[in-house]
DNA sequence: TCATGCGTTCAAAATATATTGAACGTACAA
DNA sequence: TTGTACGTTCAATATATTTTGAACGCATGA
């Protein structure tokens, strides 16, 4: 194959194992997709393999491990008895799988734990000395901050994940939806 | 001390060490900003050893670490020989602050990378072989769209960066500035 | 209905990442 | 000007993560 054309190819993969380890995803993950996105034809578990140079059971596990997060999908070829996969080319679906199922679950989280700590610190304060109760408002101001922090982050999350075709809406800047919400603070 | 105090506290250390992973530093540094975060007063080295039951030199070198993304602040007390530090309390300038020095540093990378692939396509056009050429021209296809999503992910983060005291600004409804700018596509 | 090609699994090995603690040098309180 | 309490360093160790490859069993083309 012509030089630069391999060039690309290399560095694409290569640009997205990287960009899979920054997402805390491992750099197998991120070959894989990008191997595949960068074949026309979907490749089976065996080329994959071969082309990453790395067994077959990591490639097993490491496609499962895509195919839950909806980065590629499974093709059927007929008169063949390998299962062939071709990466999801709608990359903000992609991207919408994992900001939904990861980051949106991560940051609920979080301020559900904030809200109990709210919960916490209010009904504690009766029973608290002086000092204590001096702490707990201390508390309560951090406690805040992290709570604007993870609405912020739900909102951006939302605003991404409310958008249809992925990027940002084909005509309007951005989605402002999400902005209107109240930011509680 | 109160025991609902102490749990808020430590599910607060506990839940930043978890973001602190998320986001792709260890745990022990979350652990430590949030150990700051939650302590009225500033701490030392051998504070936060025992606070967190690790060794003087992980703390250390973690500390460093932190200190160097301007999560915390060091402190002098007076007469005191030991080292003091306390958390940088503005969380904006944190994110910023994180957001500026990796992730954007990551996002031009790729958008440099990708430049050269489609340099490099263009380039290569004309030694091309029938069958090469429709192979790059699919391979522009799936360049652009990365492009796109990274020239969107600059965006969100240009966005972010431009605010001042961080939170979406006081009164406007996020920053649209950034949106303003050609998507290219 | 086979016999075989294929994907899956998982324990063992390899690698990557984080922690420890003792040794060391230095700044500072006395 | 000390002596020492402190922070730093880094090789060794521990832990976490990933990969391998052989064993297994199931589905499929013949």
């Amino acid at each position: 194959m012509n030089k630069n054309l391999k060039a690309v190819n290399e560095s694409t993969v290569a640009g997205i194992g990287r960009l899979a380890r920054f997402f805390g995803f491992n750099e197998v993950m991120g070959r894989l997709y990008g191997t595949l996105l960068m074949s026309p034809e979907p490749l089976s578990l065996d080329d994959l393999a071969e082309s990453l140079k790395i067994s077959k059971g990591s490639v097993s596990m490491n496609m499962r491990a895509i195919e839950r997060w909806g980065m590629v999908k499974e093709v059927w070829m007929r008169g063949e008895r390998k299962k062939y996969y071709e990466a999801e080319s709608d990359m903000w679906q992609v991207i919408r799988n994992v900001l939904s199922g990861r980051e949106m679950r991560e940051v609920q989280l979080a301020l559900q734990v904030l809200g109990n700590s709210v919960d916490k610190l209010r009904a504690a304060e009766e029973e608290l000395s002086p000092e204590e109760r001096e702490l707990a408002e201390f508390y309560m101001a951090r406690v805040a901050d992290l709570r604007s922090f993870f609405e912020f982050a739900e909102m951006m999350l939302q605003s991404v994940l409310a958008t249809d075709e992925g990027l940002p809406p084909e005509n309007s800047p951005f989605e402002l939806r999400a902005w209107d919400l109240d930011r509680g603070s």
